[in-house]
DNA sequence: CATGAATGAGCCTTCATTCAT
DNA sequence: TATGAATGAAGGCTCATTCAT
């Protein structure tokens, strides 16, 4: 029972509420598997109803849908970070795999593989609205844009394809990495994997100088 | 439906109808998690009647130390081979972390966390028989064993302890780490925090030369 | 596992079989409830696989209604001694309540509660041939009878009813308390309960002096 | 379907709907035992889903326990008239003799063997919080040190052991012989059985005049 | 906004019974 | 006669979700 209710401005009041929920889901997320995490534990430990869970929040799908925008919208920040950290000199090839192993820390280190796991479920029994999912696709979608677009201006890059079709190429890759390592893990060293796939990715495009 | 039914030899088939149990729920595994795995998709895959699984294992936390075991069982010849195969010269110390880095080695590779923490589930929960699991840490005990002698005699360990109770606490760790994992995961790098912590147990008995 | 396979002349050899079956199950029945004792505790106990039991009795149904037979024939030879016991002078009236205390007393004694239960609830569900319960009907039948007749004989008895109509509904009676004890057990005194019935009962008949 | 929606008012409501279901379930173990009376058949005759059993109830032993909590309160209001009604001038072994007759009394009256046994067999299982139990025999405790002290105070009881002593064994010795009904029934006159025993307790302490 | 009673689908497990050998 | 693999109908229980207040 966290809960103390010190205010009765209603409007703060349901807000709170809500981070609050959030914030025990979270702790409780991190300790046990997503499945293990009843609604009603997490309303327990909030000391509220679990009718409340469901004021605030569609599903318990939902919830984690939230938790993991919010990472992903958290990344965005680190990432453009990154990006501008980089040195000019760089090799596009070497940015590329930098940020993908940027990319796959992040999801790696943030979200972990156990909420991984609960997207991709989720994705495939397709009973909640992925567009949330899908808008961080297009989030690295963007950061792939731009990394290859640098690589082609600088000549470094060379393809018969598209930039466009590139670019989906790559993200496509990611997700498919991510989806394995999912599925086989932990057998199965996403962080590597991803290198070696990206490189051979890259080795198709570079220019031969 | 997987089921084919060719033969009629009765014992035959029900060694077969186990395997193909044991087969169809490996796989699902591997896919999706423990609690995830119903009876019924288990026996679904396998084309048996729910009533069917339980004639071949006691319960679904059966089937999976039976699957365990069998991990243990296999480890178990490979553990003797890389003791055989360090190099005579090798200090004991580097063959105790070498040792413990297999032990977590394989634990990572063959077995993986989720399974560990369904076993450890199961053990904190006590529904199941034990023993196979006990049986695994007698042999750990046997191997560390084997390994502090050679490191005593050769007068480059040195301890008020007796042999058997390092023995005993070298297991005691081994088991605190795996668990720490299993509660932490994935923050915890097992195999890094059990080196770390191996080089401090091995430097509190080091010999001072 | 009491079985013990001494001899291999087959038909000898399935009557032993059935006898520790049931004996097996007869122990079982007296220290849990008919419902707490399965089919397989029961071939367990006889160290025999559980379609050994079928090859023997019909279903455990048909097994429990055997025994019940059994107790009903070792009855009836009681019954006759206990009525030839009487003193001739005995009024009938009280020849007919130590009969009625007799009967309880060893359906009490010999079968008890737990087993009757069992006997109501199976003629309830008719998923089984009652015809064995029925004859112990007839055998009640021709005891009160007998006692009926002696006390008309006597001109102790009087009623406008038929004899064979008045032993029906003493049957009936007897039927009708013991599916109450069954139905309000322990809170009903059935001997007590009988003894009080019949005594209403036989003062309708009896002869006003 | 006896259910009827009055009212709406939903605090009552639940109330009332778990007071139906206690009723339905009374009714129920009534008729037939324990084991014989699933959740579903309590429902269906309350008219609500499974579900809602198990918001009101813990679990079909938690309701039995509820239910023996309430006889247990009942009869401590009887014990207390009871003890009040006897004859000042009783001697104190007849004083507890009665007290033990009664007792035995409203447990097998208003208890019954049929929830003693599920009680035991509960307690032997240990699924459940048994403090309500234990909360019983404090209050027997309770009782029996009551008589105690005013034999010994009379000095019509004398002992070596001291008075808190006594009470336990004597608490622990209703405790056995209740088992032993269970265990034996119906083969077990627990009334006689607990009489004989405390007139060999008491007699033990009785003062030599 | 918050409540909590009610739902119903689903889960693991048990067990009497059948049947080919 | 004896086996034991297979069945399928329950049973107790969990839990995400709905809804009237």
């Amino acid at each position: 029972m966290l809960k103390k209710r010190k205010n009765n401005r209603t409007k703060e009041q349901g807000a709170e509420t809500k981070k609050l929920l959030y914030a025990c889901a979270e702790e409780l997320f991190k300790a046990y598997d997503y499945q293990s995490v009843s609604v009603e534990s997490i309303t327990r430990m909030a000391g509220v109803t679990k009718g409340t869970f469901y004021v605030h929040f569609e599903s318990k799908d939902a919830l984690l849908l939230e938790m993991i925008m919010d990472y992903v919208n958290r990344m965005d920040t680190q990432y453009e970070a990154f990006l501008e950290s980089l040195p000019n000199e760089m090799p596009t090839a070497d940015v590329m795999l930098a940020l993908v192993d940027k990319i796959i820390a992040l999801m790696t280190e943030q979200l972990g593989c156990e909420n991984m796991k609960a997207v991709y479920q989720m994705q495939l029994s397709d009973k909640v609205n992925m567009d949330a999912v899908k808008g961080y696709s297009r989030k690295l979608y963007g950061l792939f844009q731009t990394v290859l677009e640098r690589g082609i201006k600088r000549q470094e890059f060379v393809s018969d394809l598209s930039q466009e079709a590139l670019t989906r190429h790559f993200v496509m890759a990611i997700r498919g990495l991510t989806y394995e390592w999912c599925i086989r893990y932990p057998d199965f060293d996403l962080r590597k994997e991803a290198t070696v796939h990206f490189r051979l990715l890259l080795d198709g495009i570079r220019a031969k100088s």
